[in-house]
DNA sequence: GAGGCCCTATGCAGATACTTGTTGTTGAAG
DNA sequence: CTTCAACAACAAGTATCTGCATAGGGCCTC
């Protein structure tokens, strides 16, 4: 975890630095505002901490250029104003946090804690299976550089496939699951809407195709080579 | 934008609802901890306020079962407690931010601010996507030199929607967020925001339009260039 | 009471979902 | 090896239902 620390006074930047450094986090340390923008907008920290009064170009400012490069970078303004006019101006411009001197290092570990664990969260939003990809979001399917949309159904049922791609599938588990069960949807649907995504897997050129086992089901299969 | 606020003494709750709607944000009040872990695991909320000491179920446990529950609302902690430990315990249970009471009404709406501001990853006051722009304080969207005024629904639809410019939004989503999760709005409703908004940005003559996939929402696009 | 905002109702167009029918495939019985 | 029944795939046609646009009415603010 990499942390950047942009404070002009020697001995409280090395202070940050240390209790940081304790807790195994990574530490850079800029002295002025100008360095501190060019060391952030490389984008390769997990985590800025700013303080306000900078020589060159203050922390407004900094916090501020970084948003404007799209950079997401959390921050955390540190300073001596307390006024709300000064918090208001720093959460204004970009900060996510702002704790005033003196503080605690505990809660500034716990603020660095706060801050940094959204970042890791990863947001499920596609289910692969060999080099097929469906996309929860966007309601398509991605091989290479092909996509292609799926409509409601078509996805539904791909879905059910791809979240347990070892499974045979029956007809009537997916009638049930995408009709629903007081559907009289017959086994003909189906098989109409597998005919179609057969079709998009073709046109994208996956290797996956949808085999059928007769009287059993379905299943997702990686195409044998000799075509 | 939707605001919950669980706090138990009616009178502050009170009191910051009338802050909020102030700026427009929809707000819902839980006067305990277990009916605002309820409302909360909506995931309907953009921001959540928690007071820590509740009935039934304290601040720190709300919010640390909603992450377990993997609901990633921000949370602003609220409360009296003022040690170190306390804001370390509430930082360490799932909050993004805390304040200590008394507070200024706006240092809490710049905490939300930020706080919210990351979910979109919004440039500060505007949200941007192809030639479209979306000021979030003119209640206006912009296309090269034309711009035209949105009203409060239309608004709110198009930032969902901007936010997240790749993703298809239901219309379910559309009326959790924009409406409230206990409204009893239809689909119409959304169907005729979206119609005027398409007539607006045919208006300001953005080369975004708004696509419906049916039976599952709504997506920006560029627009063809064969119209 | 004028104007803006929000919601409801309605007719229409077109995409989607389902049906039907033909052809192809499989496997077991004769 | 042939025949047949059961099952599967697919194309094409039809009907339904979603989504769109527009108009009108209630409500609130100014």
């Amino acid at each position: 975890m990499q942390i950047l620390v942009v404070e002009d006074e020697p001995r409280l930047a090395e202070a940050i630095a240390q209790i940081l450094k304790e807790k195994k986090y990574m530490v850079d340390i800029a002295n002025d505002g100008r360095d501190g923008y060019d060391l952030a907008v490389s984008g390769a920290y997990d985590c800025i901490i700013l303080d306000v009064m900078l020589p060159i170009k203050d922390g407004y400012q900094v916090a501020s250029d970084l948003r404007k490069e799209h950079i997401a970078t959390p921050i955390l303004m540190l300073t001596a104003k307390d006024t709300v006019a000064d918090k208001v101006k720093g959460l204004d411009s970009g900060a996510d946090d702002y704790m005033t001197k003196p503080f605690s290092p505990d809660e500034l570990l716990a603020r660095i804690r706060a801050m940094t664990r959204r970042q890791g969260e990863v947001v499920l939003d596609e289910i692969s299976f060999e080099d097929l990809t469906l996309s929860l979001s966007a309601y398509n399917i991605t091989c290479k550089d092909k996509s292609v949309h799926l409509n409601f159904k078509e996805f539904e049922i791909l879905r059910i496939l791809m979240s347990n791609p070892a499974a045979v599938v029956t007809k009537e588990d997916l009638i049930v699951k995408v009709w629903g069960y007081d559907s009289n949807a017959v086994d003909n649907n189906v098989e109409v809407y597998i005919s179609f995504l057969r079709k998009k897997l073709e046109f994208i050129g996956s290797c996956v195709e949808i085999t059928a086992l007769r009287k059993i089901g379905y299943r997702l299969e990686v195409k044998k080579s000799a075509e």
